[in-house]
DNA sequence: TTCTTTACTGAATAAATATTCCATTAAATT
DNA sequence: AATTTAATGGAATATTTATTCAGTAAAGAA
């Protein structure tokens, strides 16, 4: 008998991945995808039961390998600034190089599709910004103000930067993540 | 005869607001919009040629009504840093006082509907704060940085915040603005 | 008051889109 | 090579949602 194919899923996820990135989550509909990942409809209900589903579904793979790439290479051994450096650099790079996975997270983020687990996964995803600040405020390097106001403002201005460079179709050079931390530690530090 | 009511565009837009913020704009319809403004489908026909025009109606509405109240009360003699702090005063006072009318905005930003109008107006929303940040950069107070990364970093630094102040139903306070004036202010100066 | 005109309603229709179904195809097993 | 089993494609169907329309109600004119 023929096996179902695991590659499948990613070519339904990346051809998904485009259409948001092109037309908007709010434009996305299942004839679509099947169009863009080469496959009947039929064969996207194999793998998901729903529309829902598949979205929720995708939603949660990006969020965690999202986590995951931008906590990467910071060290407890490292001196505050620079764990600090890293991951707005690494927020940034990531945000500008896999710009389609942000945005649909986003789009996501802001619709009626997710589940409770998934609004969920959305909640947790300062906590380790949390417990970094925490570090740089008993180090005396940090303002004495709400975690919650500072990760905002990080996250935000970050944010923000991307969708600006990626607009401009600017590259994303050394200078531009300096200055990017340069705005975030002025902002931040104590 | 009976003539148009001009109240009833109003009811309209009231209640696509409402239904926006409870539910997303990915979830609003016309069946829905008619019986939240407790009026028949048929009648928003009257007003509106298609659920489009009406969407990017409302949106180009409160574009520039939003603009006008975030900027009132700035004077060209005042001191930049106080005329900067208003700004920022009012910005964070406007999309918390009227919430809805900014998550309506920015979700229709983040759409398909938005024509090219819409989509102009969207743009030039930075052009008073880049002329206000040029008269910084002259007084030596601002850093010399591209106005497009310092307005992205205070824009977006705003925007989170008050998605948290709104999300933990938590209020604004004079010591909320002013903490959130100080990491936008420490951020950009020179 | 009656007539005329226009707005209003919401059920009926049209259009868009999600989901199912089954004939066909492809892989594994014998 | 024949058989079995499950995946696949995409037309058919179901569902949702936008739009229209015919009957009704309301406001002004005569």
């Amino acid at each position: 008998m023929k096996l179902k194919d695991p590659e499948k899923v990613e070519l339904i996820f990346a051809a998904t991945l485009r259409l948001v990135r092109d037309n908007n989550l709010t434009a996305l509909n299942m004839a679509a995808i099947g169009k863009e990942a080469k496959l009947g409809m039929g064969t996207i209900y194999g793998y998901f039961k729903s529309k829902d589903e598949l979205i929720n579904s995708l939603f949660k793979k990006l969020k965690g390998k999202n986590l995951d790439r931008i906590y990467a290479g910071l060290s407890p051994d490292a001196p505050f600034k620079v764990n600090m450096k890293k991951l707005v650099d690494n927020y940034i790079d990531n945000r500008v190089r896999y710009f389609s996975e942000h945005y649909f997270v986003e789009q996501c983020a802001n619709s009626h599709f997710l589940d409770e687990e998934a609004r969920a996964i959305n909640q947790n995803s300062y906590t380790r910004l949390f417990e970094l600040l925490n570090r740089g405020k008993n180090e005396l390097l940090v303002k004495d103000i709400d975690n919650a106001l500072l990760a905002a403002h990080m996250v935000g201005s970050a944010n923000e930067l991307v969708n600006i460079c990626i607009a401009a179709h600017r590259p994303l050079t050394r200078d531009f993540l300096d200055q990017a931390f340069l705005l975030c530690w002025d902002a931040i530090k104590r």
